[in-house]
DNA sequence: TCTGGGGTCCTAGGACCC
DNA sequence: TCTGGGGTCCTAGGACCC
């Protein structure tokens, strides 16, 4: 059997577990910008009127009149907080697949039936204990049940958060229950053309012939169809694959217009996805820088354009990286616009160690990676971005994200250590 | 005035090869 | 006048996920 364990409002949990003052009260978690709400908590959700995902602006005055306390998105403290809930699930299994930030596929084979549902109920249990994160656990013989069962198990409460698919009864139960659209792996435009041939739920679903499935919903329709009758399409995995393409594009925190910021933020997005790209032991061989105006404006102008530069060898360096973006930026920069966002993206990511060389490439290979090595070392030692390329330049705050709210970083940082009094 | 960011996988169709 | 069949690789676009 397979459990999946999902934290509750992840994000709004996470700023709950240091300001237990919050207990009870709404709270929703902000986008980058503070665009947009991304999480609430339950008493949040209590207030129909915040879908996710709605723009702040449209509902600033609701959340100020019902006291809705704000944060901004703390990327830093989610992730370790994230990976002290996996650790702990790694108490239950060798076998556990981070799925997400936030949730996790745990194995559970070898157990007897009574086993399961106990140990069920005891990683909810220790999860909490251990971390203060409130999390939802749904088991079933394939990932996709299981992530039904999840569901379920949050849904309805009368489950307490725990669901468990151990016979044909139940698995009927959960599938009757499920609505077509809340099956995960069927999206808006899955929902409407199974919806079409009359079926309403899961269990709809799963009764259409698989022909039409495969037709109307690729392969990865058929798996899923498949898995909800129990059949075991998508195995368990431990090891995190290395990435297949490493992006970063986020909206700047002012419109922009000036050549010179729009260069110093791809600089920087280069330096940082270089950095993921180093750590994976990989090298790209495509790069692509992309830069767009506001698409929500009826009033500015609009234009957006992108640009591929391949590369003569694979390569990790960041200087040599920023060196091609930059003239990608260059190609496709227009004057008179006010830019929003900038973008990079490797692609055809490899593994380092067995480059096929161009013919000149070896004394420039060698050099950068010395160099490399030593700007990496001095950023580990004395902070991210202490060495950097001289077009990231210092005038980041005339371009970057706007955090109004952001909590403290109280597990990673000394300075920003939580005080008790 | 103000609207997120980072991924994966699959398919169809074009270019090219023998 | 008549002009095949089988394959690979790549890319763009679509759909989905958190």
């Amino acid at each position: 059997m397979i459990a999946l364990v999902d934290c509750n409002s992840f994000y709004a949990s996470c700023e709950q577990v240091f300001r237990p003052d919050l207990k009870g009260k709404p709270v929703v978690v902000l986008s980058n910008n503070d665009g947009c709400v991304i999480a609430a908590n339950k008493e949040a959700k209590a207030l129909a009127y915040i879908p996710m995902f709605q723009p702040v602006y449209k509902i600033k005055k609701e959340l100020k009149e019902n006291n809705v306390v704000c944060f901004s998105s703390n990327y830093t403290l989610y992730s370790d907080m994230s990976q002290r809930v996996m650790n702990t699930l790694r108490e239950f299994s060798p076998l556990v697949e981070e799925y997400s930030i936030d949730e996790s596929f745990v194995d559970l084979s070898g157990h007897s039936k009574s086993q399961v549902i106990e140990t069920a109920y005891e990683i909810k249990h220790r999860v909490k204990k251990y971390t203060g994160i409130p999390v939802g656990v749904g088991v079933g013989n394939t990932k996709s049940l299981a992530k039904l069962a999840n569901r379920y198990a949050k849904k309805l409460a009368e489950n307490e958060g725990v669901f468990v698919v151990d016979s044909e009864e139940k698995r009927i139960e959960l599938l009757k229950w499920t609505k077509v659209k809340d099956v995960w792996g069927i999206g808006r435009k899955h929902a409407v053309r199974v919806e079409k041939t009359g079926a309403k739920t899961a269990y709809d679903f799963a009764k259409l012939p698989v022909a039409w499935v495969r037709k109307n919903m690729t392969v990865i329709g058929e798996r899923l169809w498949r898995e909800l009758q129990g059949e075991i399409c998508n195995e368990l995995t431990i090891l995190p694959s290395a990435k297949k393409g490493i992006g970063t594009a986020k909206s700047f925190g002012y419109k922009l217009t000036d050549y010179g910021l729009i260069e110093e933020a791809c600089a920087f997005y280069i330096a940082e996805v270089a950095d993921l790209l180093r750590q994976q032991g990989s090298a790209a061989g495509k790069i692509e820088v992309f830069l767009t105006t506001n698409s929500f404006s009826n009033t500015d102008k609009q234009y957006r354009n992108r640009t591929i530069i391949t590369l003569d060898t694979p390569s990790s360096s960041t200087i040599k990286l920023t060196k091609l973006a930059l003239k990608g930026l260059r190609k496709i920069y227009r004057p008179g616009y006010r830019y929003k966002k900038v973008g990079v993206n490797l692609f055809n990511i490899m593994p380092k160690d067995n480059l096929q060389l161009g013919l000149f490439d070896v004394r420039e290979k060698i050099e950068n990676e010395a160099l490399t090595k030593a700007i990496d070392l001095l950023n580990d030692r004395y902070g991210k971005n202490k060495v950097k390329v001289a077009t990231v330049g210092n005038r980041e705050k005339e371009w970057a994200l706007i955090k109004e709210h952001r909590s403290p970083r109280c597990t990673t940082q000394w300075i920003e250590l939580l005080e008790v009094s």
